[in-house]
RNA sequence: GCAGGAAUAACAAAGCGGUCAAAUGUGAUGGGUUUAGGACCCAUUGGCUUAGUGCCUUCGAAGGUUCGAAUCCUUCUUCCUGCACCA
């Protein structure tokens, strides 16, 4: 079969007969499932393929069970990334059309043409909507939309109304990096590097020169100022006076220059490092004066450039100290630290033979202790004498904070960085940004509730998801730049990526049926109604408002299991924020990654395989079944070609078998009765594992394991005849192989198609224990006669097989009552039994008799064998006998055991 | 550091109190088929034994509970992910 033709014919009779195309059916039960839609700035990888792919098995899955599904699809485009990519584009930037010619093998020519946003949107976002489409994704594409588009826009500003309305939506100060010379936010697509800066709050604690003016101090252990003997600056370095909140602050002048933005303070002029030694600042925890000295260690541009010296806990400090002789000086101890003196830091300077405060040594000694004081340190000065160092820390910077002797600053943790453009990151705090406020306390019992009743795919996850509400607090949701919508009540701002794609899932609802409507006329009392019935109607926006309760709320979500923290849990808070609980989502699916030979995808590393160039080369459902079936939905799958080859050459093996077995077979013996038995116990087994979504499980179960017991059936039987077998499995395996299975259902002369068919029902009737269990002995005695012939070392000329006795049955039966050896001895001696022989078998069966299971009769288990006579014969081509053990006449037979008949070789 | 997840044979990955030397797939080895390659089929793939149904040692490490543990409990070790404005 040619497996492109097949995918093709199927895919457009698919279309052609527009099936996905769904509209409200008030006949028929609907289920409505969404997947996360996905970002055009390149083409899919097989990676993204999982997510989507979950997601139609199911919906696939429930059609079959007789549910109207919806299945919607859009692209989202709101934020930096793709304005930052056009930018890079229109510089020529190598990297990323190296990307673009080698990993996606996008021709150079139309590459370096996606200059525009647009361009750049319509081209990838047409590249993945055909992939999906080659991968048979049951999509309605009518309803397709870009977060960009104006009707689109409207419905975000309408949900921002909605949250404002509600209190949710609160204006304030942000911090965020910054750079100077562009003018705008510096987000990891803008730095050289690709490098996120992370902000960081540091404590500055002012120690008083005289009134109003203040030496301030930059600190990560804020509950050590207890401890400080002086101050340290770098003699080398500039300082300089600036007014802040009506009060002088001498700092070092780079500090001052990175700190400009967010303190917006006023220069006053410099100072000389001289005159700043003859200080005498005050500490503010104990009012102590303190003397100013120097230190090479201190650096101008970090904090403030002003550090506080705490020699008995701070290993610089010590260093320092010590560096100008001062060693012996009185070091007084904060913090106590077990398996420490009272200066921990000369400890770890010792333990680590650290030469002065220049040596890379010092850094060592340094995180020895802050970790281990940290963690373990217990205070013993100060208002919080006795408590742990962790809590102490946070409640001395409050008190300070509280009594004005400290303010809190946000340094670039990991900085220094910089912007494309070449001017370091700063950093800027915003006073008009927005924030949504997931931390309203009614709201996160809502999103709880919702939780809850949700059915969480797979369960394990749900812990994360009750981690983050609990952690979700205010969120900004307003950005200086990007695609999207604008944020209605400050339109020189744009809404943030993540909060437009949170209530999305309802405009799909009627994306399609707003060709006639102006975007104009898309207020908040137009979706006030479609969405939440408010207001007056008419016939037009009564057809919107059907389809949303038609559809709503959003039976399933799918996702790749990374969303979790941020928006799977903000699509709750804001469908509980926002709807009444009828509307609530009912479940959320979340998945894993895709790996690739082993490793992780990365564009560095190169082994990035576009979709669209793994279903050219092995196929759709192969890509399905591959991308899918490795692991369990929580973990890692991986991609690898030897698998992709072997679901290929499966696949190869069953089209054969169905070519060659629709008009034949009139066998209907043991091998019919026991495949067809275990067919009904795996359709009655696929139900429950469709519905938990246990993909890898049903994989094997439906498709590894019945490759295998066609293969025995196979061997088994001389007619074969699987027309009935392959009639009821074909539907069953449809949701992952959709292309195949269409092409087999019309090859068993089935009109189209199997998208409609109802899912088997298992025949509980067909279920024959007794037959299964017949067949397992058949292949046991199988490969014993196997290991005997070669333990031998040569073929056997005949064959004899020896059913155990009935006796044998029963005294199994009775060991498992009895459970003791006395016990079993005692209950055969009344049977009667052979006592020799019982003793013997009791001996061994005693051994695992909690194991024990209720034996099959013998006439059973000679009804098999017999059956198998003329299998087993052709297999070794010998004569092959079965006999009952009374009926053997060699020593041997009498060995026999239940399931374990006994064998002779001759 | 905090929070979550995980550790199983050559690799990947099931199993989550007894039927477990441990499914399945891949790889490897041997054999069959084939002009050759590929594909396909069969067998083997912890050790030792044995004309098969036996014994021993294994499921990150150490302890414990139990008649019985890969599975439950405790401690430890290692790895992964997230910790916020980034889609």
């Amino acid at each position: 079969m040619d497996t492109n033709a097949i995918e093709k014919k199927w895919s457009s009779r698919w279309k052609d007969a527009g099936v996905f195309e769904v509209d409200p059916r008030p006949d028929k039960e609907k289920r409505y499932l969404t997947a996360a839609f996905p970002y055009p700035n390149s083409p899919q990888h097989i990676g993204h393929a999982r997510t989507y792919t979950t997601a139609d098995i199911y919906a696939r899955y429930l059609r079959l069970k007789g549910y109207h599904v919806l299945f919607p699809m859009a692209f989202h485009v709101t934020g930096t990334p793709i304005l930052a990519m056009a930018k890079r584009i229109a510089a020529k930037d190598k990297n990323v059309l190296d990307v673009f010619e080698n990993i996606y093998k996008i021709p150079p020519e139309i590459g370096a043409s996606l200059t525009d946003p647009k361009d750049l949107v319509t081209y990838f976002s047409k590249e993945i909507e055909e992939g999906m489409k080659e991968m048979g994704f049951s999509m309605d594409w009518r309803r397709k939309f870009y977060t960009y588009d104006s009707k689109f826009n409207k419905f975000i500003q309408w949900q921002f109304h909605k949250l404002k309305e509600l209190g949710y939506l609160i204006k304030g100060e942000y911090p965020i990096a910054w750079c100077e010379s562009d003018g705008n936010a510096l987000s990891a697509h803008d730095t050289k590097g690709d490098v996120d800066p992370e902000l960081e709050e540091v404590t500055v604690i002012k120690f008083k020169v005289s009134d109003g003016r203040y030496l301030v101090v930059t600190t990560y252990r804020p509950e050590t100022v207890y401890g400080v003997t002086n101050i340290w600056i770098n003699p080398e370095a500039e300082y300089v006076k600036i007014k802040y909140k009506e009060e002088t602050l001498i700092l070092a002048k780079k500090a001052a220059e990175v700190l400009k933005l967010q303190m917006g303070y006023e220069l006053l002029g410099e100072i000389s490092a001289e005159e700043i030694l003859e200080m005498n600042p005050k500490n503010p925890a104990t009012g102590d004066a303190v003397p100013v000295f120097k230190a090479s260690f201190v650096a101008p541009e970090t904090g403030t450039g002003v550090v506080m010296s705490v020699p008995a806990h701070a290993p610089f400090d010590y260093l320092a100290l010590r560096d100008l002789g001062k060693a012996e000086m009185d070091m007084p101890q904060v913090i106590e630290l077990s398996g420490y003196s009272n200066n921990p830091a000369k400890d770890a300077v010792e333990k680590f033979k650290v030469k002065n405060q220049d040596d890379p040594s010092g850094e060592l000694a340094t995180k020895e202790i802050y970790t281990k004081e940290a963690h373990g340190g217990v205070m013993v000065v100060g208002k919080y004498k006795g408590e742990k160092v962790a809590e102490a820390k946070l409640k001395v910077a409050a008190d300070l904070k509280a009594e004005n002797k400290a303010f809190e600053i946000i340094t670039i943790a990991n900085g220094p960085v910089f912007c494309r453009c070449g001017s370091p990151a700063v950093v800027n705090v915003m006073d008009d940004q927005w924030f949504i406020d997931y931390g309203i306390p009614e709201w996160k019992e809502k999103a709880k509730k919702c939780l809850d009743k949700m059915e969480i795919i797979p369960e394990k996850t749900r812990g994360e998801f009750e981690y983050t509400i609990g952690w979700l607090k205010t969120r900004p949701t307003s950005r200086s730049s990007g695609l999207g919508t604008k944020f209605p009540f400050d339109e020189t701002k744009m809404i943030e990526a993540l909060s437009d794609s949170t209530l999305y899932m309802s405009y799909y609802t009627i994306s399609h049926l707003l060709d006639e409507v102006d975007a104009s006329s898309m207020d908040n009392k137009f979706f006030d109604y479609v969405f939440l019935g408010k207001g007056d109607g008419n016939e037009k926006l009564d057809k919107l408002r059907e389809s949303f309760l038609y559809w709503y709320p959003v039976d399933s979500r799918h996702s790749a299991g990374d969303l979790v923290r941020n928006h799977l849990t903000l699509y709750i808070f804001n469908h509980v924020g926002i709807y009444e609980e009828p509307q609530w989502p009912k479940q959320i699916v979340t998945n894993g990654f895709v790996t690739m030979e082993g490793s992780k995808m990365s564009k560095s590393m190169g082994n990035i395989m576009p979709l669209r160039f793994a279903i050219s080369e092995y196929g759709a459902d192969v890509i399905r079944f591959a991308v899918v079936c490795g692991a369990d939905l929580a973990s890692d799958s991986d991609f690898n070609k030897s698998v992709a080859d072997g679901v290929r050459s499966r696949l190869g093996f069953i089209s054969k078998l169905i070519e060659g077995s629709i008009n034949e077979g009139k066998a209907h013996g043991r091998p019919e009765k026991w495949i067809h038995s275990r067919l009904n116990r795996k359709i009655e087994r696929a139900g429950k594992l469709y519905d938990k979504l246990q993909i890898r499980h049903l994989a094997l179960e439906i498709f590894y394991d019945v490759v295998t017991d066609l293969q025995w059936y196979l061997k088994r039987t001389k007619e074969p005849n699987l027309h009935d077998f392959f009639e009821k499995w074909i539907i069953m395996i449809a949701p992952f192989m959709p292309h195949y299975c269409e092409e087999y259902w019309e090859m068993l002369g089935h009109k189209p198609f199997i998208t409609f068919e109802p899912f088997p029902q298992a025949d509980l009737s067909k279920i024959d224990e007794s037959i299964e269990r017949g067949e397992e002995t058949i292949l046991q005695v199988h490969e014993d006669i196997e290991k005997i012939s070669k333990l031998i070392g040569k073929k056997p000329e005949s064959v004899s097989v020896f059913v155990a006795s009935n006796w044998k049955r029963k005294l199994i039966e009775i060991a498992i009552a009895e459970k003791s050896f006395e016990g079993t001895m005692k209950a055969a001696a009344a049977e009667k039994m052979p006592m020799k022989d019982v003793t013997r078998i009791t001996k061994q069966i005693m051994k695992n008799v909690h194991s024990l299971v209720k034996p099959v009769s013998q006439k059973d288990e000679f009804d098999a064998l017999k059956d198998a006579e003329q299998f087993l014969s052709d297999e070794f081509e010998c004569k092959v006998t079965v006999l009952t053990e009374e009926e053997g006449k060699h020593p041997k037979a009498g060995n026999s055991l239940p399931k374990k008949p006994s064998i002779v070789l001759e």
